[in-house]
DNA sequence: TCACAAAATGGACAATCGTCCATTTAAATC
DNA sequence: GATTTAAATGGACGATTGTCCATTTTGTGA
């Protein structure tokens, strides 16, 4: 039986990873220690130093990993719609306050991070890059509505508008930190809609029917 | 010359309280010790204990403190301006994205307590009653104008216009905190008016212009 | 089954953490 | 100027931090 030692090796390896998510979520940051880390892992110490070479670029990976799920969630949710740019967008809305990617660990770990992102550049660094590329699919999406409306600079329309939409989904995901159960995610959802609708009146105006069947 | 002493106590006090908000912001929570801290300070270990009765004490008073300064600011401005809704409206979003209030120390320092938010009940305590005031204020100034409009619902229209215009800066300090070098104080300005302008189009069409003068 | 090597262990280590108090300093009162 | 007392000092303290390596375990190939 070849790959054995490997497949261990590898899951040791992940083991750590969301022993630190877990800990970073329930704990946070500042109380995720070396001690925590391997007790939830049920690892011995050295495993640390071992595969990662020290607990930074253990807590590194751990936050590349945590951005790359969220990323990787949505992009399969775009899989599952249609090719329009009022799908997509809506798509992207519905996933990103969608209980799967908008929760209380996703959350926690998420603000954690960026709690340290400024000061820590290898956390800063792979949140833009990925973030780029959302932010790119979202404009194309807002850029094919904007020239049905025939207005004067499209692109810059398209611009704002995925501005102005990415920026409000942070807002919501800071309003489920502060407020986790008092949060209503249909209420948010609303709420965007309502903005793009009021900018796209003959895109979105359908689409409360359509979030909620 | 009597209250000398309790001068001479406040004024440690504050540079305790001053020196956490400096090393948050410049190196992070998790490298703000009690070393760091009374060196800034420049007095003695015994300090922190003796006017907080602990570390845990002492970060929680500068988180407090830095978020009443937030607050001040924004009621300050609200003093110079007139009392129609639309003025209310323009003038917070203005003070939330000027210089004065959204700059790199700021971002760092708020971000870096949401970042622990969670864990750490004082902190999230005295960010929510705080922020209803503010909620409440911008929630006002909508309703007046959504009245005008004789939509169905006002106050449903002037809550999910607060929410939305609450958020869309929130999702604006994040832009923000991610990219202080590249942030466009104007673009921001000019896209929250631009959904603003959408829902409201009678009352946000001149605010461009009001902006820039 | 045995020898080899990769992987995992767990404790030693110096460094740093936050707390606390015996001592010193200096403002306030007489 | 002497006395009182609140404020400030700075080091001792045990606990905990992250690193690292000598040792043990265990899968792999001969």
């Amino acid at each position: 039986m070849t790959g054995r030692r490997q497949e261990i090796r590898e899951r040791n390896r992940r083991s750590l990873i969301e022993a630190v998510l877990d800990s970073v979520a329930e704990k946070g940051i500042s109380e995720t220690s070396v001690s925590e880390i391997i007790q939830r892992a049920e690892l011995s110490r050295g495993m640390i130093h071992l595969h990662f070479g020290g607990k930074d670029n253990l807590v590194d990976e751990a936050a590349r990993y945590s951005s790359e799920q969220y990323y990787d969630g949505i992009y399969a949710l775009l899989e599952t719609t249609g090719q329009t740019g009022q799908e997509h967008i809506e798509m992207i809305v519905r996933g990103d306050l969608s209980e799967a990617i908008l929760n209380k660990k996703n959350v926690s770990i998420w603000y954690a991070f960026r709690g340290e992102a400024r000061n820590r550049a290898a956390i800063a660094a792979f949140s833009d890059t990925r973030d780029a590329k959302l932010r790119n699919l979202v404009f194309n999406a807002f850029a094919r509505i904007a020239k049905e409306y025939g207005t004067e600079h499209p692109n810059q329309v398209a611009r704002d508008a995925t501005h102005g939409t990415l920026a409000m989904l942070e807002g919501m995901w800071t309003d489920y930190l502060l407020h986790p159960d008092s949060f209503d995610r249909d209420e948010a959802m609303r709420i965007v809609f309502r903005f793009l609708r009021a900018m796209f009146p003959e895109h979105f105006d359908l689409s409360g029917a359509l979030l909620f069947e």
